[in-house]
DNA sequence: TTACTTGCAAACCCTTTGCACCAGT
DNA sequence: ACTGGTGCAAAGGGTTTGCAAGTAA
């Protein structure tokens, strides 16, 4: 039974079979699922779920900041559980393959090989999220 | 006529009427239009350009290293074409609008006031983008 | 001339929605 | 019982594609 499961049930999120199954599909480290994947698993273990609740229920994950959204330029969103360890992502602009990284130094020029995982690093990108003045009130 | 249109005749890329106009509307600071804002400006100059000439241009320019898509969670994406300062964004969760910034020290914990535009900041993210171990070789 | 580019419309993928039924608390 | 969650299927936004006709070099 997982943490994350307890940690919803605690904060009085209504449980249910199917987000339930969802939420034990999301765990583990460098899980990093699209939609259609969470979906493929869940059904494995629950038939019946269907594909717009996995989409709530993850939409609904992410709100309460136990998932966190990793998009990959032009693919399908992937879905990363572990929100509660702070870590950046590699990404593979070829197959879309996410592995949660931990630079050490400046972010924009070291990333350690013990954190390259093999992979070849031509980008880093950093992006910061907020609201701009208009959207500050909303 | 912009720089980036004599660039690109430069580098042997075929000119059309429709080229130079996607390259023209992608010039300035702080531009990050949608391929939809990309399409509305050049029909303007040039009322027969189809969208998916737009397309395809702002693919070939992504690819030529002269346009950077943007990714904003859920949104479409945006292309900048300030490729050749090296410079990092800021994105309204809200409306998704878009600034160019540049980080002073650590990026993962400063981003001076002189470079917030007034936004918020709740939130930094790194991605590292390259080719895993088993698409390298392609 | 000839290979490359365009326009059109349909196809595509991913995600969201409307609504009637069902189930936790 | 009440409130909120679920499944289905259809719609939606953004992007890509196949192919015939057009055009830069």
């Amino acid at each position: 039974m997982s943490d994350l499961v307890e940690r919803l049930r605690g904060r009085g999120w209504r449980m249910t079979a199917q987000r339930r199954v969802v939420a034990e599909v999301l765990t583990g480290d460098h899980v990093h699922l699209t939609a259609d994947e969470v979906l493929a698993r869940a059904t494995a273990r629950l038939p019946e779920i269907s594909r717009a609740t996995v989409y709530n229920t993850l939409g609904e994950l992410v709100s309460l900041g136990e998932v966190v959204e990793v998009t990959a330029h032009g693919r399908a969103k992937r879905y990363d559980p572990n929100a509660h360890r702070p870590h950046q992502h590699l990404v593979c602009s070829e197959c879309g393959t996410i592995r949660d990284v931990h630079p050490g130094g400046d972010p924009l020029t070291d990333l350690p090989d013990s954190e390259r995982f093999g992979y070849t690093v031509s980008e880093v990108e950093v992006t910061y999220r907020g609201h701009c003045p208009d959207c500050a009130g909303l």
